[in-house]
DNA sequence: CTCCGTGCAAATACTTTGCAAAGCG
DNA sequence: CGCTTTGCAAAGTATTTGCACGGAG
């Protein structure tokens, strides 16, 4: 039993890679973690997997940072910090009726648009940089 | 008096193509805007005047869409619409209040950051795009 | 004369893709 | 077998950069 969800070893890798951090990888960042127990594992392997996931609905980039997409395996509703000094990418959760519904239905009116799903970042420095 | 602000022709030319849309222009749309008008604009122009801008603080990246990042000549609050089927980007704007400093304070209390600022996007189909 | 801005082309950086081989059911 | 996945390398796309020239003060 080398897959689960019908997913091959490697794509099981990189999805399990992604979801057992925080870190909310780059393509590079899954590469480099996983070539050492995987050998022949081949970037373009990374970067087909990751779409496939995507088109999944397992894993969303949370943006491009720093000229690299970054991924994230946690699919629930979620806003994330990036630090502009080193690029870290942290989960931030508001409250759940902070995005209501009534707020799609209001902008999809004044807009004449249909919405989907949104995206809230926050930028600024982390704890761990200086100021 | 070819120059305001003390810019160039083509720094000028390139904020005003910016300013004077409501497309959320890329790169190439300006470069294609402007180049019957100037002939011997070369893209890399673009692309350095428009960082320059962004360093000036005149104008602001949207993001990547499709693949191009995005302009936006408009410095105030406001938050973008995005069609995931057209691309096109249209403002949108909610209440000054929605993102109070007490927001802010309250995430980087409890995530030990410091905030700068936001980018909120919405996603889905425009009302010129078949749903 | 000096500095800033620029064209042009080369160089980067990230990502996607073609293809033949390998894997799995 | 037939379909999926993969390594590898080449191609693609967006953006940045080195360099020498040109115009403004």
């Amino acid at each position: 039993m080398l897959q689960k969800r019908n997913f091959s070893a490697k794509r099981e890798a990189i999805y399990n890679a992604i979801s057992l951090t925080k870190v909310h990888p780059s393509v590079e960042w899954i590469y480099h973690k996983l070539k050492p127990e995987i050998p022949d594992l081949s970037l373009g392997t990374v970067y087909r997997n990751l779409n496939v996931l995507r088109e999944m609905g397992l894993v969303k980039s949370v943006g491009v940072v720093d000229g690299q997409e970054r991924f994230d395996a946690d699919m629930s509703q979620h806003s994330h910090f990036i630090c502009t000094k080193c690029f870290c990418v942290i989960d931030v959760r508001l409250g759940n009726d902070f995005f209501s519904d009534s707020i799609y239905d209001c902008i999809s009116d004044e807009c004449g648009v249909y919405i989907q799903y949104h995206n809230l970042t926050f930028y600024g420095v982390c704890g761990s940089c200086p100021k």
